[in-house]
RNA sequence: GGCGUCGUGGCCGAGUGGCUAGGCAGGGGCCUGCAAAGCCCCCUACUCCGGUUCGAAUCCGGACGACGCCUCCA
């Protein structure tokens, strides 16, 4: 099969073919840093992930950009709020949001453009359109005119005459429009309110940019005026995306970007996520909570992404014992004991590798298809410990194909690098303490004293290490602190 | 009002016109000094009402319910 996407500019399914053989050019809606990003921004940004993790062990070369919005209404608010400049809002938000990106591992993207630093970039796109006599100029401000771009509202499949009027529109004095539904490119004019927390010399006067420019204009910057995919949560296909598509290609007259992903928004205990409602997560509050980011990702990633996702504690904690079972696996491949001897590998492991990465493959073309590929990859770990559990030791070659398995899956999924992190104890102390008390309890269990035995072991327990006796000796592992 | 998505077993979540998703939880067994880990077995569902069909949870129609967007929220 071949790899396809769910493209919302058709709402089907496509077969996808990036426009340069073997590179994908990609563009990703970042976060504004006004505030640290919650676990439903991290859905989206944990999609991409997976969507440019598996791009590249498809074999493509990605490049890809996602901006980082540090210039809006909310930061500059933030800004005159606290008396500070943007940047001393911005700053501190941008790196919480790379210290959250990083504990779910997600991969660095290639380009992190900042608004503020394109605003050159972003006037010239203005001066395109202008010239193009897409835009009217209204007290230093410039406005889209949609009435002059035929085919608006095509991705959101609306109708730019039945756009309601809503109140919203109406209330902003600042920018007076020709039109209501148009959109401001360039907010300029006397914002007395707004000081010179930002402002950006222009053909036009001062002012800045507006919101929708931004994207546009970054994109273009790195990625040429045609991307392959554009990705972002549904909320952003209207009007965000809409008007990305209007004002790039008025100005290009080619086709802005051939994909369009959206991810489903996340919920948190069944409802939409709101501080009122206190169902309102950040990574850092979950991870001081004693969650690990694994766990985290996992389930951010275990639904499909076109589907509305319900976050809750206990999905957690069932995330946290589906990435253990992997975790146990892994292990329990490199302690079984190998060898060379032909005769020995009567259960066919390496089949079970090859079917799953067909299985898996097949899933994950399929529109990202990852609880599926979560499902094939469960199905080769159970059929995998039974023909384990049949044979004392296992030929090299088949092992290595299962250990090869788990590392491609991880190479998309992630799960596995993380929890490797979150097993060692990082204390020397701990680990020189537990290797006593087990030494101190193999000595009880000899003597046949397993009162002694069963104490020393609930006494590591309370300390959050589980014991696990084997073949070749008693192991232990840091237990989840969430419960 | 307009546009759109969805209703699957205790929970979470794939999928398909007839054939086991998967994870977690629960019950029984094997293993273990007892556990843990692992394996086996069980619990086997598709909101409701019509229709199409040899056969529908899967297609069509309707009802009920949930959710999202409708100018700057991933």
């Amino acid at each position: 099969m071949t790899l396809r996407f769910h493209n919302t500019l058709t709402r089907t399914v496509q077969d996808f073919e990036p426009a340069e053989e073997g590179h994908v050019r990609m563009y990703t809606c970042g976060p504004t840093v006004y505030e640290r990003a919650h676990i439903g921004n991290f859905r989206a940004f944990a999609w991409e992930d997976l969507l440019r993790r598996y791009l590249k062990w498809r074999g493509y070369r990605v490049t890809q950009v996602m901006n980082l919005t540090d210039v809006d209404d909310r930061t500059i608010q933030a800004a005159i709020d606290r008396g500070v400049s943007l940047e001393q809002v911005t700053a501190p938000v941008t790196e919480t949001f790379f210290e959250d990106w990083e504990t779910l591992g997600l991969e660095p993207v290639e380009h992190n453009p900042r608004a503020t630093g394109h605003v050159p970039q972003m006037i010239d796109l203005v001066r395109r359109l202008e010239e193009g006599g897409f835009t009217y100029e209204k007290d230093g401000s410039v406005y889209f005119a949609i009435d002059r771009f035929p085919g608006y509202g095509r991705l959101a499949n609306i109708d730019p005459e039945a756009l309601r009027v809503g109140g919203r529109v109406e209330g902003d004095e600042n920018y007076p429009k020709e039109n209501p539904r148009d959109f401001v490119l360039w907010k300029g004019g006397a914002r007395g309110d707004e000081g010179d927390v930002a402002v950006w010399g222009s053909p036009w006067g001062p002012g800045r940019p507006g919101w929708h420019l931004e994207c546009s204009a970054m994109a273009m910057e790195y990625l040429g005026e045609t991307l392959d995919i554009h990705t972002g949560g549904v909320d952003n296909i209207f009007p965000h995306h809409v008007n990305e598509i209007a004002q790039s290609e008025a100005a290009t007259g080619k086709p802005f970007s051939r994909w369009w992903l959206h991810a489903e928004h996340l919920l948190s205990e069944g409802e939409k996520m709101s501080k009122s409602v206190g169902n309102f997560y950040t990574i850092e509050s979950l991870v001081d909570r004693g969650h690990r980011p694994s766990a985290i990702r996992y389930l951010l990633l275990s639904a499909h992404y076109r589907t509305q996702l319900n976050f809750t504690l206990e999905g957690l904690k069932d995330a946290d014992r589906a990435v253990g079972r992997l975790f146990e696996f892994r292990r329990r491949l490199a302690e079984t004991p190998s060898t060379d001897d032909p005769g020995v590998d009567a259960p066919d492991l390496e089949g079970l590798a090859n079917s799953w990465r067909e299985s898996f493959t097949e899933a994950l073309d399929d529109d990202l298809n990852a609880s599926d590929g979560l499902g094939a990859t469960f199905t080769m770990v159970r059929e995998a410990n039974l023909a384990l559990d049949s044979a004392a030791t296992a030929s090299t070659a088949g092992l290595e194909a299962l250990e090869a398995a788990l590392g491609d899956f991880d190479a998309v999924f992630g799960v596995l690098s993380l929890r490797d992190g979150e097993e060692t104890s990082g204390s020397a102390e701990l680990e020189e303490w537990v290797v006593q008390r087990i030494a101190a309890r193999a000595a009880a269990r000899a003597g046949r004293d397993f009162g002694r035995a069963d104490a020393i072991r609930d006494e590591l327990l309370d300390r959050g290490v589980a014991l696990e006796d084997g073949p070749s000796g008693t192991r232990w592992k840091l237990v989840s602190k969430a419960d």
